[in-house]
RNA sequence: GGCGGCGUAGCCAAGUGGUAAGGCAGUGGUCUGCAAAACCAUUAUUCAGCGGUUCAAAUCCGCUCGCCGCCUCCA
């Protein structure tokens, strides 16, 4: 079975084939480096660090590029604002970035090329469409004609004389047809420069990822990616100067995927209504956001809140303390037993591979892929619970590779990347600073009620223990004593 | 106004023609002095509403209602 995509050029999903054979090359559209990053630039991320770690477990050859726009009216706008370059403005973000990435643990793409450093290249491809007649110079700048490539809009799916009747785009004069495009910009004093056939001036947004996207993968390639807000104008764009440059079909995918939302509403700058990248990673650990994210499918809305947040997080300490509990299974068991696995549970646990690969294989649905990790892992805890003092070492095998498989394949998606004992021992770490406790003070109140517990003084020792749970310290009173844990969320 | 998407249990969310995955929360149970944790079991005769096609529809078609996005910078 081949993995199945869904294109929006073409509304529906196919089946993917490859330009090469086992290759596969991957544009995405990164970041315009002039703020923090925020939870809607990590769903972005997030899905296509999945969909290209997804695509390398299935024996593909990824190369991934990721540009950064580093010169565009906004950062000008907001170098000017804080007195700086903007240069210096986009490096400081490019390096926040790489900050947010890595703690997200997203693996680096390829290449990472930045606008400003492919001058010649967007220069070059300008010259090409002008040549061929599908852009001219007004005064200091250069229009992409619109009217001159016939496949404008086939991306977005709209046509000309439908966008002009929206009324929103605002007539330029020196424009041949109002939905013209700039792909040179000349430059107003202050801005930075750089010299071309036209005058001094500075790319428009949509040519660098043609320029870039050529430069290190062709004039045709597998997937290009980035949020549903890219699809029009800005890959409309990318596609008509790329194909009217080139003459060749300039991609074959198109993946978009959906917003992150807050109640309900689009995050995004413009309204404000953003949490930052680092605003979440300081409360939930990153594998909780990655579970978030891919706990929808990626092309719908996901809806942020703080409950739902906490929800991923008791979801992912599921999957850890399932995976610690099998760590502490025995190594070996009774070699002459039978299995006391029924079939349907042993099936169920044998499939789990093949199941998870059939959800991620149909357009990367993760939402399915995850719950068949967590009907495997239900079976896997009933087992478990149900294993006789000596178990069938065949079971306690059965039970090793369920666990393992549940990790390997949850890998893929860049969850349970972690020790699970060490990852809940962290977890509870984390908490116990939030505390206003110490262990110090929890082990002599514990020493006080098991005092208490001798003496049979339940009255007492229910209090201590009352007390302590209001704190956010559970206890466990077992054959070996009293164990004690935070309470997680 | 144009284009696109969505509406499934208390909440989140899969499911694109064959009789409702999974998670969270809740409830019952195992365990325990009682608990907690963990685990197990259980929770939608029904998929916004109304019609239609079909032996069969959450899934296809039509209409209605509600929500969201793009058409301007945006992941």
């Amino acid at each position: 079975m081949s993995i199945e995509i869904y294109n929006t050029k073409t509304g529906q999903k196919s089946p993917l084939v490859t330009l090469e054979e086992g290759k596969i090359k991957l544009y995405v559209c990164g970041i315009t480096a002039y703020d923090y990053c925020h939870i809607g630039h990590a769903r972005s991320a997030l899905v296509f660090d999945m969909i290209v770690r997804y695509l390398r477990y299935r024996g593909y050859e990824v190369t991934f590029i990721r540009n950064f726009t580093d010169i565009d009216d906004k950062i000008i706008k907001r170098a000017q604002e804080q007195n700086t370059t903007c240069e210096e403005l986009s490096n400081r973000f490019i390096t926040m970035f790489h900050e947010d990435m890595a703690s997200l643990g997203i693996l680096p793409p390829t290449i990472e090329p930045k606008a400003t450093e492919h001058l010649p290249e967007i220069i070059g491809l300008i010259e090409d469409l002008i040549r061929k007649g599908l852009a001219y110079q007004v005064a200091a700048d250069v229009y992409f004609r619109v009217t001159g490539f016939n496949g404008y809009g086939s991306l977005s799916g709209r046509n000309l004389d439908e966008m002009q009747a929206g009324a929103r785009v605002s007539i330029n004069e020196k424009k041949e047809h109002p939905m013209d495009f700039a792909l040179w910009k000349g430059s107003k004093p202050g801005e930075p420069t750089w010299e071309s056939p036209w005058g001094p001036g500075r790319p428009g947004w949509h040519i660098e990822c043609s320029a870039m996207s050529r430069k290190y993968l062709g004039n045709s390639f597998d997937i290009h990616g980035g949020g549903k807000d890219l699809i029009f104008p800005h890959h409309e764009n990318e596609m008509a100067q790329s194909e009217g440059a080139t003459g060749e079909e300039f991609v074959k995918y198109w993946m978009h995927h959906g917003f992150v939302t807050i109640k309900e509403e689009k995050m995004s700058k413009s309204l404000g209504n953003f949490l930052t990248i680092r605003e979440v990673i300081a409360r939930f650990a990153p594998e909780a956001l990655r579970l978030f994210i891919f706990s929808t499918h990626y092309r719908n809305p996901l809806d942020y809140s703080e409950a739902a947040l906490l929800d991923a997080v008791a979801g992912l300490n599921r999957l850890y303390t399932c995976l610690a509990e099998i760590e502490q299974l025995p190594a070996t068991g009774n070699d002459q037993a039978a299995s006391a696995i029924p079939k349907t549970d042993r099936e169920k646990i044998e499939t789990i591979a093949e199941r998870f690969r059939k959800a991620m294989d149909n357009d990367f649905n993760s939402a399915q892929a995850l719950g068949h990790l967590f009907e495997g892992v239900k079976i896997i805890n009933k087992i478990r619970q149900h294993l006789p003092g000596k178990p069938a070492s065949l079971d306690l095998q059965l039970l090793k590779q369920g666990a393992e498989t549940t990790r390997d394949m949850a890998n893929t998606l860049g969850l349970l990347t972690e020790n699970p004992t060490l990852y809940l021992q962290k977890e509870q770490g984390k908490i116990l600073k939030t505390l206003s406790l110490t262990p110090e003070e929890i082990e002599n109140a514990i020493t006080e009620r098991t005092t208490a517990r001798e003496t049979k003084n339940w009255t007492l020792a229910d209090e201590i223990r009352d007390q302590l749970l209001a704190k956010g310290i559970e206890l466990k009173d077992g054959p070996a004593g009293t164990a004690w844990q935070v309470k997680l969320p």
